[in-house]
DNA sequence: CGTACGATCTGCT
DNA sequence: GCAGATCGTACGA
């Protein structure tokens, strides 16, 4: 297994690259405690030119610089004052496309995620929504701006090869302000029964 | 400076 | 199925 280079996340092709996170995994470490998942779930928000992206139209506040930075590092910002949502940015500098994370396959850790959430077993509903995800990793809005390179925030690749017929596409989530770019093809899922067999793969893997 | 509202989740009906 | 929680941000005055 091998942290995600930069030059992974410094690319212009967005959708390329939300549909590759699928299968890959997310690490946290808060506290020393290392929680990681699959990626399951991702959408992608696509600069200056999409309606439903908080950086429409170039615009370019305290919140929204974190997106103009070179790709690779992280932009958590806090949605209905209640829950933290994690972006990857991507692209290059001034290109400010970002990678929504909106659900994992929980894989190590999980009794800190338990914790964490209040729940008391693993099941999809543990990690399966952006607010649950980062409540289960512990990512807050001091993650907000930290580079996927460094030691408490990372992605690695599993080392398997997630097929296109492993994938579903559709629109996004929540997005219906974003008038005719609400229905664009951004959100990508990774189809159940693929998790499982991804995850019986990873665990008969040396 | 005031206010409207959102890239959501939960719990109750 | 739907309303409520809950607060930072953005934007208009």
């Amino acid at each position: 297994m091998s942290k995600l280079p930069l030059s992974y996340y410094v690319n212009d092709d967005v959708e390329s690259i939300a549909s590759s996170l699928l299968g890959k995994i997310l690490f946290s470490r808060v506290n020393n405690n290392i929680t990681a998942g699959i990626i399951t779930e991702t959408e992608a928000y696509k600069g200056v030119s999409d309606k439903a992206s908080h950086a429409f139209g170039g615009r370019r506040t305290i919140r929204t610089e974190v997106m103009y930075n070179q790709g690779g590092v992280s932009y958590v910002f806090l949605c209905y004052g209640v829950h933290y949502l994690l972006n990857v940015v991507t692209a290059y500098i001034d290109i400010p496309h970002a990678v929504l994370l909106r659900g994992i396959y929980p894989l190590i850790g999980i009794t800190h995620m338990l914790a964490r959430t209040g729940k008391s077993k693993v099941d999809y509903n543990l990690t399966n929504g952006p607010g649950k995800l980062t409540k289960a990793l512990g990512v807050n809005i001091t993650h907000n701006n930290i580079s996927f390179q460094g030691k408490n925030l990372w992605i690695e690749n599993s080392g398997i090869n997630v097929k296109k017929q492993d994938i579903v596409i559709g629109p996004r989530i929540g997005v219906g302000y974003a008038a005719e770019d609400a229905d664009l093809p951004y959100r990508f899922i990774l189809k159940a029964d693929s998790i499982v067999h991804l995850h019986q793969n990873l665990k008969s893997s040396p």
